[in-house]
DNA sequence: ACAAATTAAATTGTGCACAATCTAATTGCA
DNA sequence: TGCAATTAGATTGTGCACAATTTAATTTGT
């Protein structure tokens, strides 16, 4: 019998020869790690990636997070709104444009740093990479990263 | 006034001296390039890289899947319930061990390798990376996905 | 000054992703 | 042989992620 002219004829569409799918995996696997780390503390990694532009800016509007993030309002209003919830962050409208909402911790959000400031070596972030390969991983991410913003 | 002494303590909790973060963000943006390129064919990014495994394998577990893909079956069931509704593989137990399920491309779902031979270079998949930092990426995220099977 | 255009968030709807639990089939072993 | 343990999928519940739409405030052009 014939074998299937279809069948294996574009090496393209092979998963192993992609390179979008480790990304896909690895960055979920990444997610996946915060997750028991960050639970005790009523935060998910999408919550913790938002205290952290926060902390840095110690004020923010919702657009700025979004194009810091690359997260739109659809993800961060309702991300936003639990934090104000667990009592991290307060929001309010600005005195001269009611249009903008500006994000700041509270003193338990600011708390909160001191709590979290060993999740990043707990994760070790690139597990099972040589110091080489985290650096030049780091820099073609950001590179890439920069042609999306 | 004293500045807060929470404040900027912690390097490591900055977003831009973490690599989770772009890892992340390029991983979305990748999803978000394939949408309308999938979209016509009633795919999303994950029906499309089951197809991937499923034309590899001809036939092939629910489990093997996830294991390749590193999906559980709360997220393998309902795709592969969509992709058996819009024709492109069938789903059936095993003989001689129901608890098994086995996934096979139909016609139509051999067919589509035609049709989407061209999507992996239209997403340009690593966007502005040069040659030799997509090699390097290739090779970096497969060693931490190995750490991660 | 004021209507049209623009901007900022919020809302709505769809679809992963995954932990936890459940059900059914199979296997192992006393 | 028969029951406990294991295995494979399915189900349930929660939470992003994002497109599209909506609402409200502000800005722009005349």
């Amino acid at each position: 019998m014939m074998e299937r002219k279809e069948r294996n004829d574009y090496p393209q569409l092979r998963l192993g020869n992609q390179i979008c799918f480790p990304l896909y995996a690895c960055s979920k696997e990444l997610v996946r790690r915060y997750a028991p780390l960050l639970e005790p503390f009523n935060l998910t990694y999408t919550h913790y990636i938002v205290m952290m532009v926060i902390w840095e800016m110690g004020e923010v509007s919702v657009s700025e997070l979004g194009k810091r993030l690359l997260l739109d309002s659809g993800t961060l209003t309702p991300v936003l709104k639990k934090l104000e919830v667990h009592g991290y962050i307060t929001r309010a409208r600005k005195e001269n444009d009611e249009r903008i909402v500006m994000v700041s911790p509270t003193e338990d959000g600011w708390e909160l740093q001191e709590k979290l400031k060993d999740v990043p070596e707990k994760v070790g972030c690139c597990l099972g990479l040589s110091k080489e390969d985290a650096v030049q991983l780091y820099m073609i991410l950001n590179k890439m990263l920069d042609n999306y913003r």
